[in-house]
RNA sequence: GCUCCCGUAGUGUAGCGGCCAAUCAUGAAGCCCUCUCGAGGCUUCGACUCGGGUUCAAAUCCCGACGGGAGCACCA
């Protein structure tokens, strides 16, 4: 009896493991904190939704908090829509916000802790022109001001505060081991001076900022993150920060690194496309060609799609490739029964059939469904012209015959076009099926991934599609834009 | 140049000393299907980077080589 029961319990944690994340070290129901730390530079991308999902996906397990804190600290490469829009594009992905967090409301919250290290002799003002600091440093060598007492440097601070310095002319700097064999690791600047543009939301009330790893240091610690995940490109900032921790006696959190991720032909780079934007390259952050949480959207790419695609891909040290394919079958199988089928003709081109007056046709709109219904056209008069794609009409004059899918097979004779019956016995002879639209079809586009635009006919819709995702048979799932009076869809997937 | 991280099929993933002549997904190829270049069914292709060592036994542990990636910013 119990042996039975340890058996079933095996086997089905082993099966959760394989769909699943690792559990979180010390982790404890209730009391997880993590955070999304994003830059607002733009709306999220790609590869902003790994870092978002997998933390959620760790808060939801254990119960904990998920923090969303802006990182605005470099008036430089702000977007003032962004704030908004990053909130927009966490609740689309689904992820539950516990607590948002903006940086630049906590100038003095940086500034206390910047004293108290300088204090305790951890960090200095340095006025050495950047570049000797820096060769200095690759020498392993102290500049002038390191080794000065800590009361001289919280002078020299209070005068970077009252704007006694220009931009570039000082910074503090946290001291960490001068000798230390990795370069990246060497002293690192926490606070530097920015008086050449006002930031977004605090103007110019403040002129020194701090920098990524000191806010992000005091900021974990403050806020109680108990595990970080994030890529490995942040592996040497972790290494800076636990300088910070140590020196204030912090606890620190559990750090976890996965391995990068490359995204083939994609375009992410907020600053280009913010640029090609502004220049009407793209349409807007939602342009189909882009990696945009938005364009995705519009393209009718589930979240659940995105989130099972991170979840299946872990959270390895190994660097991974990002593959299209794979998102796109985790979507195609969350939203293959929904889909309606509807007939879009590309390239079209008239054909007219003799030899019938009436014809009607009953497509379903889901071949498993029947039950949901079907799109009816009745076509009158003699000859009844339909539309179809270009190669498929080459297709019939090469083999003579062909059949209209939920309509009727056709013959081709001396360029004139025949009905030739409705059997689908026809199809013994290894009769090719096509797809077709009536006359009166709407003009319709569908704007492509790689941004070109595939023209034709789409069937005359009796149902409102707008906003949904739809399957044009032999050609692929999108979301339908608008219906009328011309119709504009956004290609998805195979 | 220095430092760190990593190496299982095309891609992602499971396995982490014997159950592995290596899992699953995706992809590719072919076939079936009275109606899609979708779905479904069936079949096939395809990987433990290499070399030493430890061990009765290694994809799994150790060392080295090779390969890939990241960082060395007054960006995040």
């Amino acid at each position: 009896m119990l042996d039975e029961i340890d058996v079933t319990l095996s086997k089905r944690e082993v099966k959760e493991r394989v769909h699943g994340l690792p559990d979180l070290p010390g982790a404890i129901q209730g009391k997880v904190v993590m955070r999304f730390a994003p830059g607002p530079s733009g709306p999220l991308h790609l590869g902003h939704t790994r870092v978002a999902i997998i933390n959620d996906e760790y808060c939801r397990r254990y119960d904990g908090t998920f923090i969303n804190r802006i990182e605005d600290t470099n008036p430089d490469r702000i977007d003032p829509d962004a704030y908004e829009m990053i909130e927009e594009d966490l609740k689309w992905l689904g992820v539950r916000v516990d607590k948002t967090v903006i940086q630049s409301e906590r100038f003095e919250i940086y500034y206390d802790l910047a004293r108290e290290l300088i204090n305790m002799g951890k960090a200095y003002v340095c006025t050495c022109p950047m570049e000797e600091w820096r060769k200095l440093k690759e020498e392993m060598k102290p500049c002038p001001h390191r080794e000065l007492p800590p009361s001289v440097h919280l002078d020299l601070f209070e005068k970077m505060l009252a704007r006694q310095f220009e931009e570039e002319k000082a910074v503090v700097v946290i001291k960490t081991d001068l000798d230390h064999p990795n370069p990246a690791i060497r002293d690192f600047v926490a606070l530097r001076i920015v008086t050449s543009m006002p930031h977004p939301r605090t103007g110019d009330k403040y002129c020194v900022y701090p920098m990524m790893n000191f806010s992000v240091a005091v900021d974990d610690h403050l806020l109680g993150l108990t595990h970080v995940i994030r890529g490995k490109d942040h592996l040497n900032n972790t290494h800076r920060q636990e300088y910070i921790f140590r020196y204030f006696g912090w606890k620190e959190p559990w750090y976890h690194h996965y391995g990068l991720v490359s995204i083939p032909e994609t375009i992410l780079k907020t600053s280009t496309v913010g640029k090609g934007i502004k220049e009407g390259e793209y349409s807007g952050w939602d342009d189909v060609r882009l990696g945009t949480v938005r364009a995705m959207a519009k393209r009718g790419i589930l979240p659940e799609a995105i989130r099972a695609y991170w979840i299946d891909c872990g959270i390895k040290d190994v660097d991974v490739e990002f593959t299209w394919d794979s998102l796109f079958a985790y979507n195609r199988d969350l939203v293959e029964k929904a889909a309606d089928r509807l007939f879009f003709v590309w390239d079209p081109v008239p054909i007219d059939i003799y030899g019938v007056e009436r014809l009607e046709s009953y497509a379903p709109l889901h071949p498993e469904f029947p039950e949901r219904g079907v799109r009816r056209q009745v076509m009158e008069g003699e000859p009844i012209r339909v539309y179809v794609v270009k190669d498929d009409l080459e297709l019939l004059k090469e083999r003579g015959k062909i059949r209209l899918k939920d309509l009727c097979n056709l013959e081709m004779k001396d360029g004139r076009v025949t009905y030739i019956g409705n059997d689908l016995s026809i199809l013994k002879e290894k009769v090719r099926i096509i797809h077709w639209v009536p006359q009166n079809s709407i003009p319709g586009e569908v704007l492509m991934p790689d941004g070109s635009i595939r023209t034709g006919l789409v069937e005359p819709i009796h149902k409102n599609e707008d906003g949904k995702l739809v399957q044009f048979e032999r050609f692929g799932f999108a979301r339908i834009g608008q219906s009328s009076p011309k119709m504009i869809a956004y290609y998805a997937h195979p």
